[in-house]
DNA sequence: TATCATACGGAGCTACGATTCCGTTTCGGG
DNA sequence: CCCGAAACGGAATCGTAGCTCCGTATGATA
């Protein structure tokens, strides 16, 4: 289960390879405009480019791992939601969404993955997305027992309006702000007696 | 200003070449799951590629053209809105979203455009985009004028919203539905005090 | 219908970026 | 300190998709 140490212990410098390559990839696109490719990875991490595919079959798997990681973070935050959130259960839910938000904000690299991405880099982080989703249910459910929550509102929902908040936050020049966005959508997840 | 007759009569036969061209792009998109190539657009249409260059010195060009006709339309609907909606100047705009979201949403060529196309393509509709936000302003003051939209609603955020709905709608295999996507943010939009 | 400007077709050129291959280097257990 | 397995580097390969070029065909005008 333990993704790190998978079966064999990992000779040190390959560890810290791969590590490498992973801040790179995420430092480049955050920097730059349009994708970004293996070589520059490579550069940007003082590494050759069959290094980065010894560690990451294709670019796919590369991608796949950010936004793995991106969801581990996020499952986190929806965890801390679930335990701490007892009180206020629409609360949670909604601090949980900008927190997350937030946190796709500040990487360029799944948001990339996550817009123009195929399939193969959802699947890479599918048993991390199944996650996500079992705790997003918790958190709907309670919010909606509550009556604080608009009473169609989905799990699935949580993910759906993400992506929508997601899609505004790139746009180059936009003359919008994505945090009223989120702001927007979320006050539209309240349910109509509660405001 | 007329942009079907720029200068010169054109030649029959490219007057119709063009609308195949065009016709075939969109088909493809709708129907094609990555991006479409213009040697596929040019055999779709019946054409050669060469001929497809003639009318559209670039790709970005060709999308271009997509989206300013798509701008066209959104901007009738918005102006029937401005027209018909006096008395109910929240559902006016309400019902203007949602149509061009109906319409996008029928348009893969446009939303394949918008979400991943570049700079190039936005400045081909300069004038049509212009024009959409010119209405929006005007949608958007009278429903607020009127308490019926929340008081930070600006005219920006109808395109702001318009995109994020937009990136829910093709995911493929998404459990969500992006008409939820849209009465949500619906919703979202109007005073406190009114829902 | 003769003429010519305009438009067409599509093979081929080019650039670019992912991926491979293999000779060289480095870790780590004995 | 030595050796073999594990990693590394990066030049070279391969495939793809946008775009060009030029010989041929065709609409429009007199």
């Amino acid at each position: 289960m333990n993704t790190t140490t998978p079966t064999k212990p990992m000779r040190a410098d390959a560890r810290r390879n791969r590590e490498r390559i992973l801040t790179a990839a995420r430092a480049l696109f955050a920097r730059e405009r349009p994708d970004v490719q293996i070589d520059d990875v490579a550069r940007e991490a003082g590494v050759g480019v069959g290094t980065v595919y010894r560690h990451f079959p294709d670019k796919q798997a590369l991608m796949g791992e950010l936004v793995k990681e991106r969801f581990k973070i996020f499952n986190e935050r929806m965890r801390r939601a679930i335990a701490e959130g007892e009180d206020q259960p629409f609360e949670a839910l909604a601090a949980a969404i900008r927190d997350n938000a937030a946190s796709v904000a500040e990487d360029a690299a799944t948001r990339f993955a996550l817009m123009s991405g195929g399939e193969a880099v959802f699947e890479h982080a599918g048993a991390e997305k199944d996650e996500f989703l079992r705790l997003a249910r918790k958190l709907v459910l309670r919010a909606r027992r509550a009556g604080e929550l608009r009473p169609d509102f989905q799990a699935h929902d949580v993910p759906m309006v993400m992506c929508g908040v997601c899609a505004t936050i790139d746009r180059r020049g936009a003359p919008w702000d994505w945090r009223r966005h989120l702001e927007l959508v979320i006050s539209g997840m309240a349910s109509t007696s509660e405001r």
